[in-house]
DNA sequence: CCGATATAGTTTCCTAGGAAACCACATGAG
DNA sequence: CTCATGTGGTTTCCTAGGAAACTATATCGG
């Protein structure tokens, strides 16, 4: 019977999604940095620009996050003043947090870098191709269930 | 004149990639940590039996990570007795590192938990659009020069 | 032969983020 | 009214991994 050689690292999909991902948001943070801030904290500033006033909670699940994450997130977002918490009234365990004017400033900035950046490393494919990644990794997300997401 | 909207986070591939990319990862831990290692210990475990012995650094070139990284790896790898680090004769600023009989029986065991994980969440997919999906990738890394690949 | 530079590996510090313990408040059952 | 349970938010601890400082060895130029 032939010896059945291991499976390299370079045969699994799984690998070269990790590989590319991390070069791709690496390559982000890179970019955000400039204006202080981190990937994750651009991707809550991103998520509170439409919430406008929200809990952590709500947050946690909308960027599917845990109230961990979350809280050291918002924690940092209030320190650099881009966010503001605030205790609510009525039941005393929740807050609600917002952005505040300059959060709301700084969004559109980063949007931009955030385009920069997919033209850099998706740019170069063609419309049709980018979609059906997209679709792709979407329908990935779907099957799993780890998102609600639209059938688009 | 319109105001430009903001571009939001599911616009972009990179959010996507790095989703589903962390998701997969993440899958893959729970099932290799029954095993008791991590993901990154995997990749250096794997990259360890091709290469037999070899010093830390050019395994840091291999899997491209940082010598701090594989240091860290390493010391971790060898105190489950998984890798056997040993000062090289000659010049003493190398090591040599290489897998134990217990580290060269793991692999192949981690190696059926990274096929079925990427059979989990790629095996819907068709063998054709497998195909073009780590191709696709693999063209990223290469033309961001991220790594020596060939051209296949 | 000695000091400057280069290189291997380690260590420290930072962010990311899950897990789980923990605290405070709220609410419902008795 | 009181206590058990549930829930929001925080904290602690862990792994991942880059960056950069640091240590020890090597080697080269004078």
């Amino acid at each position: 019977m032939a010896t059945k050689k291991s499976s390299t690292l370079e045969d699994h999909a799984g690998y070269w999604l990790r590989f590319v991902s991390n070069h791709v948001s690496h390559a982000f943070a890179r970019k955000v940095e400039a204006q202080g801030v981190t990937v994750a904290e651009w991707v809550l500033l991103r998520e509170m620009l439409d919430a406008g006033t929200a809990n952590p909670s709500q947050l946690a699940d909308a960027v599917c996050l845990t109230r961990g994450a979350v809280s050291k997130l918002v924690e940092r977002l209030c320190r650099k003043k881009l966010a503001l918490r605030s205790p609510s009234e009525g039941d005393q365990r929740y807050q609600t947090v917002e952005l505040t004017a300059a959060g709301k400033q700084l969004v559109p900035v980063l949007a931009q870098l955030a385009d920069e950046n997919d033209r850099e490393f998706f740019g170069h494919l063609k419309p049709e191709e980018k979609t059906r990644l997209m679709h792709l990794l979407k329908d990935i997300v779907r099957r799993h269930c780890w998102k609600d997401l639209p059938v688009d």
